[in-house]
DNA sequence: CTGAAAGCGCTAACAC
DNA sequence: GTGTTAGCGCTTTCAG
């Protein structure tokens, strides 16, 4: 059944079609991309073989020629993440309409991962670059000698704020002084705030919103209350760590900035003090759908994964069919959406 | 700043190190490629340059030339599903180390972008496919068509039982068997069954291991109390109707098969009555990590994901790499792994 | 040990 | 309208 081993598929080639019906190999090339050149006749005598032959024409040639692949390169952390996951559902979307093909790798929170894959992806002749930086990424200077040489580049989430390109971020503050201000509405004063690495863009804007709402209704900023994972909770420790860091502050509420130290933070608490799991009311970023079914019950602030996708993808197009170089970049700021779920 | 529009990149090439250095490229290709034929010295200073001026061979060229992608192909239906974000972290573990790129496409449980994906993966020259089916898919003989052509196939998961390749499954009868005898040694007489499309292999591996359970403490099968949802649950309706009939009948606990039809379940029975949702007592098959954070909680059956990723990337390389037909095919059985919760 | 030349499948001047 | 030709960047005979 199978002959593979040192063989490989013996596809049709433009040669094929053009012997067979005894026309050049341009001819039939402008013929099935339904030139202006090409009569009429000539088209539909070649299209019908095409089509009978089951003719595919080899990417991989085209790419070489044509310098772009149709295919655009895409940066997560992890797809396993509900907000990633979404997002890159938006993207394809958008995508598939436009004739482009996605690439999607995951850095792992990892600076060098992220550095290898993308590099990979960019000798991969992708036309595009759609990332979201990891939680370790401090120097971005490979991304600007890429763009440099003409990679056009959309970040997404996770955004640096020394580079000039299109942006696509969700309003962070906004989501954070919402989820920080539910807390204080329920009654609660001391309100610590678990997040992600120092230097990404969103951890300080998530800070600076619960910040914001914490002076709103005069309580003081204290900020032994805010831990920092450098490594966005891929290690259990960091994330132990703080808890175990935070629960001698006796926090009533507790804002957290991202899916996987929300619900690395019920796992962390539940294990270690679960009388207090119910007791320290949870406000948290997260983009599962499942959030619903957990005990304790939290309230969540929700991004538009898909519609930011679908933004960045937009953008990263627009850039890379571009006739002319783009010299105004915008930064898309979309609303979060706020659930708010009482502390059972 | 980014100067693209029209222009594209310009990457160093073979030809300009030739230039640079004064020599032939197939002599430069060959020193940079380390052959016996070139002498130490000229390798030296073809490496070093190639390095001074950050070379990197140009894979498209590559693939046209070698009619070989070194990436190899994943079909799975959602990303978003624990399971197969695990498995795909498998088989990135070993597919970077032998030097072979992953490209990842979703089904999203459609027969039709499933086909639409493999046949565009194929046109891009992968080396190899490893593909989970949608649970719509019946006919298989576009992969047939491919596999014939040469291009060397793997199965996981969901694998069909008409097509002589190699397969890695999880035991899931054995899965299914401990997760409803777990149901009935707490003392549970009425057990239903929520599952998947009636055609995929996993879902009659999991039913054959349900009704072994019963089977062995003597409890009669009793077909209404098995749903099946054509969609895996993608379709929020079938998943209630399903738990609309399966209510009158008055489960005292329920076996669901996997990830998305358990949180669906949890979800769908919170909604619709939530006196119930801890009275029937779940186990289900899920890799999520969350399930210790759900109320009610669940008994779960976990598949070796990671596990079954690396295996199957194994056996697929081995298939591309073989040099002569490969005639014999294994089907490789991991074991599951039980965790029993009490029903809270 | 090194070079010249052909060719992978396709597109695009430039002829006619 | 259609054909001829060159060439994208690489690997690989085949000669030397």
């Amino acid at each position: 059944m199978y002959f593979g081993g040192e063989m490989r598929f013996e596809t049709p080639t433009l040669k094929d079609i053009a012997k067979a019906l005894g026309l050049s190999t341009s001819t039939v090339s402008r013929a099935l991309r339904d030139r202006y050149e090409i009569s009429e006749e000539t088209k539909k005598v070649v299209m019908d073989y095409a089509n009978k032959i089951n003719y595919r024409a080899n990417p991989i040639a085209r790419s070489l020629k044509e310098r772009r692949s149709y295919s655009i390169g895409i940066i997560v952390s992890e797809i396993a993440n509900n907000f990633f996951s979404q997002v890159i559902n938006g993207i394809e979307s958008i995508a598939y309409d436009k004739g482009y093909h996605v690439i999607i790798s995951q850095s792992h929170e990892s600076f060098k991962l992220e550095k290898l894959n993308v590099e990979h992806l960019a000798s991969r002749s992708i036309d595009g670059l759609l990332i979201s930086l990891s939680s370790e990424t401090k120097d971005i200077s490979y991304l600007k000698e890429l763009y440099a040489k003409g990679l056009p580049v959309v970040f997404f989430d996770r955004v640096p704020d020394d580079f000039e390109t299109h942006k696509v971020i969700a309003n962070n503050s906004q989501g954070a002084f919402d989820a920080t201000e539910h807390l204080i509405h329920s009654g609660k004063k001391v309100i610590a705030h678990l997040t992600n690495a120092e230097s990404l863009s969103n951890t300080k804007e998530r800070l600076e919103g619960y910040k914001q709402a914490l002076a709103a209704h005069a309580i003081p900023f204290r900020p032994e209350l805010v831990k920092f994972c450098p490594h966005g909770g891929m290690h259990a420790e960091e994330l132990e760590t703080a808890v175990k860091e935070l629960l001698p502050l006796k926090p009533e509420g507790i804002f957290i900035a991202n899916d996987r130290l929300t619900t690395g933070y019920i796992n962390a608490i539940k294990n270690t003090n679960p009388e207090l799991a119910h007791q320290i009311e949870i406000a948290g970023f997260t983009n599962s759908n499942l959030v619903n079914l957990f005990s304790p019950s939290l309230t969540s602030v929700k991004q538009p994964a898909f519609e930011m996708g679908q933004v960045a993808i937009s953008l990263l197009i627009e850039m890379i069919e571009a006739r002319r170089p783009v010299t105004e970049f915008q930064t898309r700021v979309l609303d979060t959406e706020i659930v708010r779920r009482e502390n059972l």
